[in-house]
This record gives structure tokens, sequence and C-alpha cells, in this order.
DNA sequence: CTACCTGCAAAGGGTTTGCAGGGCA
DNA sequence: TGCCCTGCAAACCCTTTGCAGGTAG
């Protein structure tokens, strides 16, 4: 499920390969992000370089993030359920998310569901598709009513 | 494709079916909405009050798309290309939305890939999904490059 | 050394809210 | 008449931007 973690060197060499500057600032929130079990926000980012003892200014953060998007390093989304913008590392696969309403856990469901979607749409109704989005809330496996098996949370 | 049009007294009878007051702010939104040929958001909505010469406010307009939502008139969504919220008179059918990149065109998709979604993940995940979202941009059949086919726009 | 990067503060877009007056029932 | 609803203005949240000083290369 978890593969390797993402280096401090992906992001050097990213950095380097497209001529930016590495700088303490980048190195705080890329650390952030590749040690976090699950999405962030721009805010709780800021909040974990604070923790850290590197305050880094949210609008840095902002800054630094849709640059390690655009180096490929970084994946933006979008919850169902927040306001605002959350971020991972980048995966390979194509995959979106399902959310659980009950414990907040944010699933990745790698599959060709999003290849599906485009191949229907494409052959049934000539629309050239550029991008697709699906998310999904509710409730996982885990949080489910506990009908037929034994133990309570 | 377009059923009978949403009728002001759809919109009375909901009012008062809940004991809310019929007033004619929410007239002039909801007759807004239902002439409209396409998805508005609430600035828009305000706009086109204006042009029909009953000004509302645009705390108003979104109190009232609230309210509408509420009752099941109207139904709210966030097209990819936007910002805003967008609303639209509901139907009564599951759809999801293909934004055309190129003439801004939003088609409705009314079709069971939205239920294939929500079974494939009850069945294969143990999710139990309470909402799915799709949201699809590209490039319409009509926009699309004319290669085969003669004309030219 | 110098162009790039950063923190700070302010602005920006969309949406919500508090309040006092106005209008539906 | 009484309470709901409205307009107005201000606040809110997330994000972006301008600017002057700091720092990587």
């Amino acid at each position: 499920m978890s593969m390797e973690p993402a280096r401090r060197a992906d992001l050097e060499h990213e950095l380097r390969a497209r001529g930016y500057r590495v700088t303490s600032t980048r190195r705080a929130v890329w650390d952030v992000l590749r040690f976090a079990h699950r999405h962030l926000t721009a805010y709780e980012i800021v909040a974990r370089t604070d923790a850290a003892g590197r305050r880094v200014d949210l609008a840095s953060v902002y800054r630094t993030l849709d640059l390690l998007e655009d180096l490929g390093l970084a994946r933006r989304s979008r919850l169902l359920r927040s306001e605002a913008d959350s971020w991972e590392v980048a995966h390979a696969d194509e995959h979106f998310h399902m959310e659980c309403i009950h414990c907040g856990d944010v699933d990745h469901h790698v599959g060709a569901l999003v290849a599906v979607i485009e191949d229907h749409l494409g052959k049934d109704h000539g629309f050239d598709v550029y991008e697709v989005e699906l998310r999904v809330a509710g409730r996982c496996a885990t949080c489910r009513e506990p009908r037929a098996s034994g133990r309570r949370a």
C-alpha cells in the first residue's frame, strides 16, 4: 500500500533540474508533506512547520505547493468535506479519493474507473475528455454499523 | 431533452407546504433560474434580476438558493472551471456535467455511471456511498477539431 | 554580487452573518 | 399586528499579490 517514502533528494533534484533554488523553506514544506500520513491543507502545513520549529509563512506555503505541483512532486485535491485545497505527495497512479464521513479517513482508490469513464464519454458522446474529477464520500468498511460482525468501537 | 419548464406555482406550493412565505424576492430568483438555459452563479442571478428591473441583494440570493435547494427545487454544483457554485433547476434524474473548455457549454449527462460507481465501491470495498461527485471537462463533439467532416465554424 | 525567494501585510473572490427596518400572513 | 424576510454592510475563509529585505549560487 504505502510505497517507499518520497525523499528529500527528490525535491533537490527536481529543483536543480529546473533551475530553482534549494531553500530551507522549500525543504520544510516538502518534509512535512512527505512524512504526513494524510492530506494536508496549506494551513495544516504551517501548523506542522511550526511544530517542527521552522515557521513558514502561509503565503510561502502556497507558493511552494504550486511549485511542487508544477515539478510533479505534489498533488492538489479538493475533498468533498473541505473548503480548502488539500495536498499530498504525488503518486504515479491515477486514483481518486473516498472520504469517510465518520472517521475522516481518505482512502486512495486506484483503478480503471476514471479510464472507463473517459472511454465511455469519448465513444458514446464524441466528447474529448481532458479532465475527470471523481470524488466520493460515505462510510468506510470499518465505520459501517457493525451488523454481522461483533466488535464495537 | 428539455422537459416542461419549472413553474412559478412549484415554488409557491413548496414554500407554503413548509410554512415559508411567498415573497417577491423568492419569486424573482426562481424566475431567473427556471428561465435560464444554463447554470448560473449567484452573481449572475443578481445581474439577471437587475436586468429584469427587480434588484435582489446578493446575500438574499444566497439565502434563497439555500432554501430552494432545501425545498428540492434547485441543485447546486461546482463546475471545474469556476471558483463559484453554480445553480440550476433540480431535475429528477441523477446526472453529472460535461463542461466544454472551448464553447463553455455544460452538457447534462444522464446515465447509470454514478450508480455503477456506487455499486462497485460498495461491493468491492465495503464502502457505503453517500455522495458521488463526477465532473468532466473536455471538448464537446461540436468543438472538436473538424477532421473527417467538412464544415468549419 | 544579484536575481531569486521570503515574510509581512494588504487585497481579492466567494460566501455568510448581524442588524434594523419592511412586508407577508 | 407579529414574526419572517430583506437590504445593507461588515466579517469570514481561503488564496493571491506587492513590496522590501534576505539568501542561494
